[in-house]
DNA sequence: TTAGGGTTAG
């Protein structure tokens, strides 16, 4: 085209975005925002949607919002969700909810992508209260808040809860979506509830690659190994089946769990069999299955030697395997790798020290808690609260008599301020009650 | 002629 009107920019920047790339519609945008067109609420909706997950993203986003305010664009509701779930897979809850709070008018969509910014951000209950809100507020729910909602049962195993949303899924859809059907196995099985979740795969005529992976993916999570590779054969042989890389993690999680070692090794070499190069998550399954299985030499080489850097679990997994297997040298390695990562962070000391008394090496053990004192990790003691308000002043102290409440107390007025400079809450730290959870 | 929300992973 010769000439570009806002219409054909918007154009673009919507099918980049739609194709999932995000970074040239984003770069696209930025070209538009040189030309004589300018970009318009739909212009807006496109390019916010292009920022998912990544950091910069979440920056891009901050921007992009920051021009949604300077030209009111903020009333719309397509450009207040889009917003809403920019935030929330960039693991910003409280942005999302300070946008849902100050938007007038809130439809379906709008408490759809609020709930589904909770369930993200694994804030499971407040996604069930919004839920009974928007019921009460005669918004009508669609099938993919039913979804949204399913999964925040699941990821609090609330068993009873979970039914009462499948009662409404049979009442309000008159047909059941993909969705639906593989958010409610994974309701079922992470419930613990897998013969329902069996039964809802075998009454579902029309399954698809997700629903499939789903139930084996339960299986596995159930211990049922077994149960999972059956299921996974009989998929294999399915006309136009097609087998991604999730749910070769699926039926390798239950090789892994059931200590299948070889079948596992087998699984792995044949995703070269459909086209598929092992990612980071295969690898990680297949050390693991090494490690659990006491060939620690082994997972050790393929940590080595796969095109992937470990990352945190893989040392964490791999550590808990030498505690299992009392292997001090490989052990202490992990742990320092570990030290390294996330210094801050008890759990390894604590692994690494029980390996060494194990072996009865005490003298190791003292040093690993000198380190400790010298980084000063403390393990953890569990969990306390701070109440406070809209204007986040302190009104009380959840464990009072614990001597690091005062700490807590102390600390949070240095918080206030650096969470007021920042503009929001940290994830770890925010609770939208009012209610802040420190770690003693 | 251009716009928002949903399922499975170590």
């Amino acid at each position: 085209m010769k000439r570009h009107d806002q219409v054909s920019w918007t154009s673009i920047i919507s099918g980049l975005s739609r194709m999932g790339q995000g970074k040239e519609a984003i770069w696209m945008f930025k070209e538009m925002l040189d030309s004589n067109s300018k970009p318009n609420c739909l212009t807006y909706v496109s390019v916010i949607s292009a920022c998912k997950g990544v950091e910069e993203t979440f920056d891009q986003g901050t921007m992009l919002h920051a021009h949604v305010l300077k030209l009111g664009f903020n009333n719309n509701s397509f450009v207040v969700s889009s917003l809403i779930n920019c935030y929330a897979k960039c693991g910003r809850p409280y942005q999302a909810v300070l946008l849902f709070d100050e938007a007038t008018v809130r439809d379906t969509i709008l408490f759809n992508s609020m709930i589904a910014a909770y369930s993200l951000n694994l804030y499971g209950e407040e996604a069930l209260k919004l839920f009974i809100r928007m019921r009460n507020e005669d918004a009508s729910p669609s099938d993919h808040t039913l979804t949204n909602v399913l999964n925040a049962c699941g990821s609090l195993t609330l068993l009873h809860q979970g039914r009462q949303v499948h009662s409404l899924v049979t009442k309000l859809c008159s047909e059941k979506s993909v969705f639906l059907t593989s958010a409610l196995i994974d309701m079922y099985s992470k419930c613990g509830s897998i013969g329902d979740a069996r039964f809802l795969f075998d009454e579902t005529l029309e399954k698809n690659d997700v629903v499939w992976t789903s139930m084996i993916l339960g299986y596995a999570q159930s211990g049922k190994g077994a149960d999972a590779l059956e299921l996974f054969e009989r998929f294999e042989i399915l006309d136009g089946n097609k087998l991604d890389h999730i749910c070769f993690t699926a039926v390798l999680t239950a090789c892994n769990h059931a200590g299948f070692v070889d079948k596992g090794i087998e699984y792995f070499n044949k995703m070269r069999d459909y086209g598929l190069v092992p990612q980071l998550d295969q690898f990680a399954c297949l050390i693991d299955l090494y490690a659990r299985n006491g060939h620690l030499r082994k997972a050790k080489e393929l940590m080595e030697e796969m095109p992937y850097e470990p990352n945190y679990v893989m040392w964490s997994s791999f550590l808990h395997s030498c505690n299992s297997y009392g292997e001090v040298e490989l052990g202490r390695e992990a742990a320092y790798q570990l030290f390294k990562m996330e210094p801050w962070n008890a759990a390894s000391y604590i692994m690494l020290a029980n390996i060494y008394a194990k072996a009865g090496l005490w003298n190791e053990v003292t040093e690993v808690r000198k380190l400790m004192q010298q980084k000063g990790v403390r393990k953890s003691a569990g969990w306390s609260w701070v109440e406070v308000d809209k204007e986040l002043h302190v009104f009380s102290v959840g464990d009072a008599t614990h001597p690091e409440s005062q700490k807590i107390y102390e600390g949070l007025e240095k918080l206030n301020f650096e969470m007021k400079e920042a503009g929001y809450i940290q994830k770890q730290l925010y609770e939208p009650e009012g209610i802040i959870y420190c770690q003693l």
